[in-house]
RNA sequence: GCCGAGGUAGCUCAGCCUGGUAGAGCACUUGACUGAAAAUCAAGGUGUCCCCAGUUCAAAUCUGGGCCUCGGCA
């Protein structure tokens, strides 16, 4: 019989953690983190990493595993996932993946076969260059003449995901649609999906926006800027850290910068949903 | 009290001069997502246009009156 995988999914702050930390207890379990934010090192207060006490009570895996100027892709985190979970079975214990990155999420659950291009930053700079001058429009044509079928599943206004298309296809000398498939992994899949009524979930996220102020959210963003981490850097981009980034630069208020984590925290609550 | 500015979507505001019955951004709702994903992108609804009267075939728009807000002067 297959081995069994726990999925635990739903939006941020409606106690994912809480509840799989206490299964974990009583199922002999082991947490696989399935979030594309507490990857990062010394990012703890902004991406509501599991508390010292909850990862005692229950073992974390793929937390802490790089540092805030090193990038991870799905692919990389799809086979550590993988082999987080295999070595949780092998001693006997049951594996739990929890997470709010969808997209983390549907790589191990359903298996995507993700083209095994890594992201080459000079290119896709070149090709940002070409989309200012060319405009998105001919940007997504020239995607077009390589691979309508991914062309015709991209918005021409979504640069970024016509640029990783073009990369793909540019870089194999195939089109990115002929590499793209689907390998379900052989475990017997229980997932649990965490909701609440929206309303409620928004003030379940502001509140804990607050706590994390109070926690010292600013000075952790303090320090990474203060180690040199800049703010275009992806793990800078995270809610809380990208606003906090802008208030110290100067360009709005401690005020404005809370109320926008707000905001943008409720419209990523909608799109967890969509996954 | 006087002078000035203003009252249009939940919020900030455009439209008013040159009447033809309302629009943008954000919020909100819905959706996409195969190596940046807490990223990136798309679709959608929203209105006593402060009130009353007048002019007009027709008023958010013009005229008169009233109410309210903000700033300056007393």
């Amino acid at each position: 019989m297959a081995s069994p995988l726990i999925v635990i999914v739903g939006p941020t702050a409606v106690g994912k953690t809480a509840l799989a930390v206490k299964l974990c207890q009583r199922y002999r379990g082991e947490i696989i983190s399935a979030d594309s934010r507490q990857i990062y090192r010394g990012m703890d207060i902004g991406t509501a990493k599991p508390t010292p006490a909850e990862q005692a009570v229950a073992r974390h895996h793929l937390i802490d595993i790089i540092e805030p100027d090193q990038t991870l892709g799905v692919a990389e985190y799809q086979s550590l996932a993988y082999a987080a979970i295999e070595d949780v079975l092998r001693r006997g214990r049951l594996p739990f993946l929890v997470g709010g990155s969808g997209q983390y999420v549907h790589a191990v659950v359903k298996g995507w076969k993700v083209p095994r291009v890594p992201p080459d930053y000079t290119l896709r700079t070149e090709l940002e260059a070409e989309a200012e001058r060319i405009g998105a429009y001919a940007l997504h044509a020239r995607l077009a003449a390589l691979d309508p079928q991914a062309a015709a599943r991209i918005d021409y206004r979504n640069v970024r995901r016509v640029i990783r298309a073009l990369e793909v296809c540019l870089k194999t000398g195939k089109p990115i649609s002929a590499q793209q498939s689907v390998q379900p992994p052989p475990y017997r899949i229980l997932q649990i999906g965490l909701t609440m009524p929206r309303e409620q979930l928004y003030m379940r996220a502001d509140a804990r926006i607050d706590r994390m102020m109070a926690e010292g959210l600013l000075d952790e963003v303090r320090r990474l800027v203060a180690q040199g981490y800049d703010l275009g850097l992806p793990a800078m981009s995270g809610l809380g850290y990208r606003q906090l980034g802008e208030y110290l630069a100067g360009h709005i208020s401690l005020e404005e910068a809370v109320r926008l984590i707000k905001k943008q925290t409720h419209r990523f609550v909608r799109q967890q949903y969509n996954w």
